[in-house]
Parts: C-alpha cells; structure tokens; sequence
DNA sequence: CTAAATTTTTAGACATGTCTAAACTTTTTT
DNA sequence: AAAAAAGTTTAGACATGTCTAAAAATTTAG
C-alpha cells in the first residue's frame, strides 16, 4: 500500500522531471514539497525499497515504470477534481488548489472512473492543464510559452502552468483567462518583461508571468 | 488541527452513544473502530487534553460540545459525499461506504457548504439516515424499526440503520428500498423473526434484519 | 588541482498512533 | 465478602514521517 507521504513525492518528482532535464535532485523536491533535504533522503531510501524509483546516493533519482504510473495517477485525479470543483461547484479557479490536493490522495479506482465519466472525461482542467487518461496518457497541445513568442504574433491562452492563488489572482486582475485572444506587442530586452494587447488594452506583464502562460498561435 | 485519528474516535463515540445510554466505555469504542483496548485509552487521554471529550478513567468517556460539534460535522460530510456518490455517480447505495469513509475527512467548509448546495441540502442520505445541518442539527422522523411494529400493521421503509454492503445487498435482494411499502404479517414470538409482505410477495427475516428497519406507518 | 562552497546523507531525536503483555480496577459470581 | 471474570490502563516497543546538527561527497572556484 502507497501512503500519501509517498504519492506526494511521487507527484513532485514527476512535476520536477517535466520541466527538467536528467536525475531529480535531493534539494529539489525538497523545495517543491516544503521539507528538509535530510527527510527527502530517508524517503528516497524507502520509495527505491518498494521499486517506485531508481536511486542512487548523492546522483539524484528518477521515477521507475511503477512509480511514474502512480504519480501520473495522482495528477489525474487532481485535475479531475479541480475540474469537478469549478465547473460544478462553481469554485473560483484560484481556489480549488488545495482542496484538490485532499482529493488526488482518495483511494478509489471506481470513483475516479465514476466521476471521469460524470465530467465527460475532460481533456483539460481548469487551468487549461492536460488530465493524464486511465491508461496514464497525457494529452499534448501544440503550444508555447507567452515568452517565446516572437513581437507582433497573435495567439489564445489554452493554459498556465502556475496554480497558485495569487498567480491565478492577478491574472484575472488583468482579465486573462482560458481561451482568451492575446496579442504580443514588444519584448523588452533588459529584464524580459513584454507588452501585450488583450481585447483592446494594452498591458505589461514580467517574464515570470510570461512564462506561465501558454499560447496557441493562429 | 484536529487529526483524521481523532476525527474517527469522536465518531466512533457519537455513534455509540446515540444507541445506548451513559458513558460509552472504552471495549464499545475499540470494537466500533477495530482497534485495541489499550490504543483507545491512549487516545482519549489525547482527547480529554484537547477538551473534546470528557474522561474518566474506568468510568467511561462522553463527547463534549466541541467534540459533539466536530462528529456531528464528520458525519455530516459523510451523508453528503455518500448521497453524492449515488445520486451523481450512480453508485450502488451499498458501494458508497469506503469511499465516503475517506471523503468525510476532507477539510474545507467552503468545500461542504458547496456541496450542500450542489445537491440541493437534502435531509437524508441514500440510506435514508438523516443528514445533519450546518448548525449541527439532526433532522427527525417519527418512525420506528419494523421488529417494533404489531401485527398487521402497513408502513413505508423511510431508512435503514446499518450501512454494510452484506446487509445491503441482501435488502436488494429482497427489494426492499427507501420508499417502498411493507406490511407486518406475523411475529414469531420464539426468535423474534417476523413475516412480511412487499408487493405481493410474502418474506420471512430475521429480527436482526428487522431492528435495522425503519418505517412510518400509515 | 587543491580549497572552498554547496549539496546530500547519516545520526539521533521527536510526535503520532498503533500493538502486546502485564498490572490494575471494577463487576459478577458463588 | 472473597474469588473469579471482565474490563481498563500502563509500560514498553514499533512504524511512519518529520526535524536539526554534524559528517561526507560532490561541485565550483581560484
């Protein structure tokens, strides 16, 4: 039986590797799970006896077949459930992060099933982020970060990949959401921060806010 | 914070000492929750030092207003995630048990209040039993366990008190429901088992079947 | 290519919640 | 009312997951 100690770091591991490349470090997910790297040694010590990853001391760790299949399992039911909070509950999208972090833990395949098929197996969560399938595909879409577009592209909004409430927040402060039209007007080049048109205004937004939302290009 | 450990012992109490008088003593506790008698001193000590129940040892424990509060609104929780299930995720009413077991730990008001209004605040769960409100109050019914009734009598089945998938499924298989009509035909006075009729067909069941019944008379 | 800085691991401690076995109360029986 | 039975608590142990401080390994810099 997998703890929920142990799908956290499954989870975190496997949301480190997607933005980097090579071995996870101790320190890493250490700093995406909010612990000591002292204790993520000891875990990496107990997850490699129960074969869910492949470690080796002080070089890092990467998810074997068995624990990328339970960390991807452990993502769907999240997204589902943001899903199920927002469009049914009528939770605000930057709301719905934490509740859904008790949810992914709920052990039942059956309920995942039940509420994939009451939600009509949605592609996407709230936040415009891929829900892996039952068989732990996970749904691309061809697109690119806000601050890799080139000046002057037009494009739409299909997701961030932030959710935390004062990123979601401040988004729609500044009227963006899913499916909205964004236009990149100029990048400056001294700090990365670019101007961008939405509807007809004209806003400015950092790199690091950038680089959280995704475009699909026209 | 209040543990999910904790969150089951108050229950386990409530529970018990809605069906019987006085202090609930620590073997009925162990026996509710499948644990040791030594565990459950343990634990309430811890209880008793956070003011939830009122302890004395040998003499038996009771709730007090917070520890009332806080099992009230677990089993709160748990009657609306199991209505849910069923009425929702078209759950069979003896699957929803295990799951709503882990989804009454859940913490969030604004996730319970919302919920409640997703399902439109019912008064009772698919079983029947009622659901208490957010203030904490139990909603009542004038009805009595069918092995009460006298001979002759016709009622409706408005709930049943045990929520085990055997007895369950063995109600299914004698199509008996939430709603349905029943008429006492005989009490056998030698082991309290009773004769019944529903629809038209003539049953005999145990009173340990009987006493978990609940009807209002015509 | 050593020396310093950083990262990672180990050692030892602690909190929670569980267990068995033994000791202690309370209740029941005779 | 003493003895036996039943119920309850304590003592000591263990598993999980966490921490800080210190030791060890690796990487980076001079």
């Amino acid at each position: 039986m997998i703890t929920l100690a142990e799908e956290n770091y499954l989870k975190a591991i496997l949301s480190i590797s997607l933005n980097t490349d090579g071995k996870v470090s101790t320190n890493a997910i250490a700093g995406e799970i909010g612990t000591s790297a002292a204790s993520v040694s000891d875990m990496l010590k107990k997850l490699q006896d129960k074969k869910l990853v492949k470690y080796e001391k002080y070089k890092g760790v990467s998810l074997t077949k068995k624990g990328n299949s339970f960390a991807t399992s452990v993502i769907r039911k999240h997204r589902l459930w943001e899903t199920f909070l927002v469009n049914n509950l009528n939770f605000d999208w930057g709301e719905v992060h934490d509740v859904a972090e008790q949810l992914e833990h709920i052990k039942s395949e059956e309920l995942v099933d039940r509420l994939d098929a009451f939600l009509d197996c949605p592609k996407f969560d709230p936040h415009g982020e891929p829900i892996p399938t039952k068989d732990g595909k996970i749904p691309t879409t061809n697109t690119i970060p806000l601050n890799k577009l080139s000046e002057g592209t037009n494009g739409r909004v299909m997701g961030v990949t932030l959710d935390e409430k004062p990123f979601l927040d401040y988004l729609t402060k500044l009227n963006i959401s899913i499916g909205i039209e964004i236009k990149l007007l100029e990048k400056i080049s001294f700090d990365q921060s670019i101007s961008i048109k939405i509807g007809n205004t004209k806003q400015h937004i950092s790199n690091d806010v950038a680089k959280h939302l995704l475009i699909k290009t026209n």
